[in-house]
DNA sequence: TAAGTTAGTCTAGTGGATGAACAAAGTTTT
DNA sequence: AAAACTTTGTTCATCCACTAGACTAACTTA
């Protein structure tokens, strides 16, 4: 029935350690001490896992804190520079690495923008920029744990890019080849539940356990983080809401559907409306619509706003869905916060049932442009820090 | 940050004895040899935990299986009358009580019908029906575990009502009064949730992690059942997805919103379509529709084939918001699978993406009217045996 | 200087899992 | 039918990680 591992000490050993490391690396400086109090466990046992996690160097001891009356503790903190993670974006016409510490802060940064390359040219400017970054990194006990990259598409639960129409990739086992050629641990994810998973680490989620990051680029993706975790689907093809229904019967899709949600709120939706206006060919793109926005071109303004309303109509099911705490919207439209951000709160103060409204936030993002890059470097670091704990605590 | 208990041996027994004890719950007659190596225990570890469970009760010792060549096994099985649980639907002109075992057999069922009563005159009939079922409880090691109702409206999560439209409830604390009448656990769950979990644990969904139960009544709700648990939002709102927008700018809801998939393939939206042909006012309610509908009334057949194709839409939002294995259409409409099936299927094949619907399942309800009634005995059953497994490896 | 407080280590004890030996009860082989 | 083999289930010594509490270290306060 269940997968689930039968119970033994070392499940347990892994289990304390982990809440030990989780409460220094969000609560640091931190006694021994107060470590056991606050995490409820025995002081000598701290002391032990402790003593693990300094050895494993994930942790290290600063000099003596404060007095509270008596002998001076030992702070300890985590240690952000034990290694580095790789998150790389790559977008349709961008790709956007990033090298960051255990904590995710940006240590290295390289982008650079293309246009109509296909898989093999874009495979050459990735090799590039992760092998830019791989110099950059600082000496380290772990070095680079693992690579991770965002793609615009959808992944499966192997890693393996089953399809992403704007690069016009079909099955792409990406994950192979990088394994290869780097030999460390390579993670292959969809852009928006990379972007869900940078937010909720590093951003504007830290502090919820629901929350859904709204992807708003050329089309619009979903990341689903329910219960602290990220949602996949069976297959892991969930938060495909761009082609949610919301006017049926209306336009047609090039997924088959008809009335989807990213035929009306997303980039694509709104450089669309812009063509039927009469404006110049070189400005009918998200940026040239923003700098006529910004000198004021009420029509275009017009524009966003609407675009924030129906942003609004699939954010108000996205509530009524999932009851979340936070809803964030990121991408490049996020860039555009302030015409959309009307239309839209209005569309939900309206809208939404009144008791879903109660401790609902909903917020633009916070990261940027780098929710996917901090994203995918998140899940290397997760995985090296729950992995390291295990593999240690069964070694010794 | 995380509430995470810590770790230690209760919690490893605790593990431990629940894997044994769900071994033996599915996969009985098995003898302790067999449990030992498909759980993967020591045997002596499984032997102590065996005897525990046979001293609660929750398991017993049948004869002696077949011989595989050496010493025959002493065979186990879940002891499914050892206590009692009680699960109420309560619907807006109905309640129906059941009385069922642990493996959510029924062993006293009882229905009854009302139209137009208030709050006080609806609980007289629930204590009547509880304390029906109470008394035809037969005689057992624990007794009845606990007592759930499931009502039509928003539940917050500490099962308070806050609203029932249809029974025209507000803020109604049942759980308390039933609490202090009874004396014995009591759950409150939205129906919806509540059926989703019965056709996970005795229905349709038993073999799927993620199932998504489609309550399809006067409104729609919908239970979602993601990797392996009900997932209940942030104050227990999730899963209204009757106030999807399926038509923006569409039909005005009473819930403030437009366009909501409820106006268009509910019941409501059923008999409100019929309303504007000339049949008897008398056939102007869902019995009477499926008795026209029986009798080859074309026009009739068309308004249910129509409601089909409009869950059809709803559906295929729910395949890309979620990537579930199954979706589960139940309550009354489910009545109507014949007409709507069709329709319904023809519209999620032509529509939906080609990569969901590999691996995807839609169903009718497998428990019918007894979806939500055994959902929330499953509640009270799962409840119990956790608890009791927890207290007992404490206080030994 | 003495008394009190807090931090951190050390040690004996405990609970529960494990592996191996063993008894019990079969089947198969000679 | 006896001997050899198999499988089931129990028992027991051992191991591991957590706990309680004693103890040492280091600081503050009266």
């Amino acid at each position: 029935m269940s997968t689930h591992q039968t119970w033994n000490h070392h499940v347990v050993k892994k289990g304390n350690k982990s809440l030990v490391l989780d409460k220094i690396k969000y609560n640091s400086p931190i006694s021994r001490a107060s470590v056991a109090s606050q995490v409820g466990l025995n002081k000598g046992t701290v002391s032990s896992l402790v003593n693990d996690l300094l050895e494993e160097h994930l942790i290290y001891e600063s000099g003596p804190g404060e007095s509270s009356g008596g002998r001076r503790p030992v702070m300890l903190l985590f240690n952000e520079k034990a290694g580095y993670s790789i998150g790389i974006d790559l977008g349709v016409n961008y790709l956007l690495g990033v090298l960051t510490d255990l904590n995710g802060n940006i240590h290295t940064e390289k982008q650079i923008t293309f246009k109509n390359l296909n898989y093999e040219e874009i495979e050459i400017k990735l090799f590039e920029t992760i092998e830019y970054l791989l110099k950059s990194t600082p000496e380290s006990p772990h070095g680079v744990i693992g690579i991770g990259v965002g793609v615009p598409g959808i992944v499966d639960k192997d890693d393996n890019i089953l399809l992403a129409p704007n690069l016009n990739w079909r099955n792409i086992n990406l994950k192979e080849v990088l394994e290869e050629r780097y030999n460390i641990p390579i993670i292959i994810e969809n852009e928006a539940n990379a972007g869900a998973y940078g937010e909720k680490n590093f951003g504007a989620g830290k502090d919820f356990e629901n929350v859904i990051y709204v992807s708003a680029g050329i089309g619009i993706g979903v990341g689903l983080i329910l219960n602290d975790s990220l949602y996949k689907g069976s297959n892991g093809f969930s938060g495909e809401l761009g082609h949610m229904t919301i006017q049926a019967g209306g336009a047609k899709c090039r997924c088959g559907n008809e009335g989807c949600w990213e035929l009306y709120a997303s980039e694509q939706a709104l450089v669309r409306q812009a063509e039927k206006l009469d404006i110049p060919s070189d400005m009918q793109d998200l940026e040239g619509l923003v700098t006529l926005a910004e000198s004021g071109n009420d029509e275009i303004i017009a524009l966003f706003e609407q675009t924030g309303d129906y942003l609004g109509i699939g954010i108000n099911n996205i509530i009524n869905i999932f009851n979340p705490q936070q809803v964030i919207i990121g991408n490049r439209l996020a860039y555009s916060e302030k015409w959309l951000k009307d239309s839209l709160n209005k569309r939900i103060s309206n809208q939404a049932l009144w008791f879903q409204q109660n401790d609902l936030q909903i917020d633009f993002s916070e990261l940027s442009t780098r929710s996917t890059a901090l994203g995918v470097a998140a899940f290397s670091i997760e995985n090296f820090l729950s992995v390291s704990i295990q593999q240690d605590t069964a070694t010794e």
